[in-house]
DNA sequence: TAATAAATGTCGTTT
DNA sequence: AAACGACGTTTATTA
């Protein structure tokens, strides 16, 4: 009997060496990778199939599955976290199937050659910290309303309106009403289709002016266009400066309060 | 000196092995795959930062790279293609930069300790097609109009209206001109948004009753609620079917045609 | 569980 | 290059 400390890093092995270590690797709970020449098939949500080809196999612990081409950011197949496995030795084949019973879908990977095929234990507890999110921007103008424009009070964070949340809210120099949509990225007609949504609601429910404003780094002409046709405003800002605020408000706290105080 | 064949897969190798592995992977547009101890900083159109932790990092010939954790389907972080590579030995670590001069983005992979590195050439000409897309369900219906309802006559495949394109267009058994929206999955309150924006543009130029119909395998109840305030109406379709519909059309076109002529 | 909106979305298509 | 919508989108948040 193999020992179970068995090589976890294979070079070229035969079909069946490679689907030990495969199905081994799974039931452990490891990080396989296969580097392969294999054949795909897809069905469940849509159906799919891709033709022979050199592609990188990842199978997680979590039971998720790529199959990545030697291009592309996106996996060409892959199955989500929550899949379950079935590796099976078959004539000139390794069939590695991918599957959810609840979503009745099934990715399966034909494996005729095997180049690479490791089953790694991969711990990874780090910390991910993402900035410069649509939330930051949203925070930071919390923090510093002159982000927006001088004498900009906001009222609450998100307040809940019919549709759904309005991203900041409040009260501009005169007294009137703003509604603000953050936006990260460069806006769009949707963008502002969708400030438009809870402008509909509100101006509904209040009788005072109310402000429409969109608030991202850009905004294409379709969206400027409309959102003059609306009589809607734009205030360019970007995810980057909002996140600097942050960390500058964050970063000084006391020294904020002391010279505040003076 | 090394033979050009370098050995192109190392198990543990030593930091300086690993780099020199990488560097070359890179160079010679190979496929490199590195399991390794690492920590990644992102600054681009967002920041981020991951601490310490084991991941799978993918380098693509095409100029794109991904860090994989041990769980997830996406990428914790990654570059898309295009990206340049810098790969540096340094005290402790080797520093994978790739990054997008024109983005002005980058993400660099301090590599603190290699448990697998290879440099694969992957050939992958393979043909990738995928079925039961929206565009199958518009083409199912086109060639079979009645999945939508009896006598309904489609114009034409998408006729360019002020917003875009409407999905499909054509008339009922009463001669009443109707508008289909068409979605592949769940429709929601914006699939319903999406048609009223054809419809309102229809209903402009057209004196006459202009139907609305949304297409889709099911709908939120919100969408719904949109609907019939709205007045229009839904349609369930799966994309499956209409698939099928196709695969059906496809496969016997000559059968048709002389069963059809008797 | 359903619905809603963000995402370093990516990717294709068309203007 | 810009805009626009689909995606087997995935993912998180919240009712």
């Amino acid at each position: 009997m193999k020992p179970s400390r068995a090589p976890q890093v294979l070079e070229n092995p035969s079909l069946g060496e490679a689907a030990q270590l495969i199905k081994k690797g799974i039931a452990q709970k490891k990080t396989v990778i296969i580097a392969c020449h294999c054949t795909v098939d897809y069905e469940g949500r849509a159906n799919s199939t891709l033709g022979p080809g050199d592609r990188v196999v990842l199978i997680k612990p979590d039971g998720s599955a790529l199959v990545h081409r030697p291009k592309d950011y996106a996996p060409v197949n892959w199955q989500p976290p929550g899949s379950l496995f079935k590796t099976t030795l078959k004539e000139g084949e390794v069939e590695l199937r991918a599957y959810r019973r609840k979503e009745k879908e099934r990715m399966v990977v034909h494996i005729k050659k095997v180049v690479l095929a490791a089953a790694l234990e991969l711990r990874d507890s780090g910390e991910f910290t993402l900035y410069a999110s649509e939330r930051d921007m949203q925070e930071a103008i919390l923090l510093e309303p002159s982000l927006l424009e001088e004498g900009f009070r906001p009222v609450t964070k998100e307040r809940p309106v019919d549709p759904g949340f309005i991203d900041v809210m409040g009260y501009d120099s005169d007294g009137n009403l703003v509604l603000v949509e953050i936006k990260r990225g460069r806006a769009d007609k949707n963008s502002v289709e969708q400030l438009k949504k809870y402008m509909d609601v509100v101006d509904r429910d209040d009788s005072r002016r109310v402000r429409g404003l969109l608030v991202a780094p850009e905004a294409t002409r379709g969206a400027l266009k409309l959102l003059a046709q609306l009589g809607y405003e734009f205030k360019p800002l970007t995810p980057q400066k909002c996140s600097e605020v942050l960390r500058r408000r964050r970063a000084t706290p006391l020294t904020r309060f002391l010279s505040g105080s003076r």
